[in-house]
DNA sequence: CGTTCAACCTGGGCGC
DNA sequence: TGCGCCCAGGTTGAAC
């Protein structure tokens, strides 16, 4: 679920963690087994444990925490992962909790918690040379947040791939994933199944625009909170941007733009893609 | 190059 | 009511 703009969300609701320090590490708290943590509990306490949180940003679909000591703390939600100050869907899934030292006149702590459902997702802390090996630029293309006709057609223009494929891979562009990708096709105009480098200067041009105005609407709704509620801002409310989709989910259904044809779903590289076949011809 | 499949997991929805 | 199946916002690696 979480792409960019539910990334961006969280990380923009754990910004009040910013200056405060760590003041203990729980590890799973639940019986449950434990997502994939790194390094171990022990370096991850001895390396955690007094260090002052300095800001935050966004690598890809993943939350960074910025550390005193040039280390990042990393999130990685996958498919049900949720960073979290207020309380998690629930307490079964929680598998990660930092609390927080308080500040100010009237000190209140904070916790800065992991919640993952299906627990497909991770909390990695980093050096600096982690940190670039994994997602310096060869393995993380520009964010999507500020895509370009130049860039993309750059890195895809010579792309046998679809364009609906294309746009999900990481190293071309960072941040598109399943739901936007249909939903920024749409707005373009454009086939999900046009191959790449069939596509016109014009074509990238509108891929662009569009790339950047779903990605920007979408976060100023908070994300997009599916049927099955659990994508969740920070503070545990439901994102609003799914009442704006225009395909994603809604196949057999009217076309929103022309009002004629349903949309249809069709299956790309094992993922759903859903458009209108009158509004995106080939 | 590109595609396909399986794997990692939980849980909701559906047909029978 | 229950069972078995299919599906899901992601990523990775192997096989072809």
């Amino acid at each position: 679920m979480p792409e960019l703009p539910e990334v961006e969300t969280m990380r923009r609701g754990i910004e009040p963690c910013i200056g405060r320090q760590v003041v203990q590490v729980e590890l799973v708290p639940s019986p449950r087994r434990p997502i994939t943590l790194f390094p171990g509990p022990a370096a991850l306490r001895k390396r955690l444990i007094g260090v002052t949180i300095q800001g935050t940003d966004r690598a890809g679909k993943r939350v960074v925490v910025l550390l005193d000591t040039g280390d990042r703390l990393v999130f990685e939600p996958r498919m049900t992962g949720l960073v979290l100050l207020a309380d998690p869907p629930s307490w079964e899934h929680l598998r990660f909790r930092l609390h927080l030292h308080g500040r100010g006149p009237r000190p209140a702590g904070l916790e800065l918690m992991y919640w993952d459902r299906r627990g497909l997702g991770s909390v990695r802390l980093m050096n600096a040379q982690q940190f670039a090996a994994a997602f310096g630029p060869d393995r993380l293309g520009p964010d999507a947040l500020g895509a370009t006709a130049e860039m993309l057609c750059a890195r895809l223009g010579d792309s046998r791939r679809a364009i609906k494929v294309a746009l999900l891979d990481q190293r071309a562009v960072a941040g598109i994933g399943n739901l936007y990708a249909s939903e920024i096709l749409f707005r373009a105009q454009i086939h999900p199944a046009t191959p790449c480098r069939r596509l016109r200067p014009r074509a990238w041009q509108r891929i662009a625009a569009a790339t950047r105005q779903i990605l920007a609407a979408a976060i100023r709704y908070e994300g997009s909170t599916l049927s099955d509620g659990t994508y969740r801002n920070a503070l545990s409310q439901s994102g609003g941007y799914q009442n704006h989709h225009r395909v994603y989910d809604r196949a057999g259904k009217k076309c929103r733009r022309c009002r004629e044809e349903p949309i249809r779903r069709i299956v790309q590289a094992q993922r759903a893609t859903f458009y209108c076949p009158a509004c995106q011809r080939r």
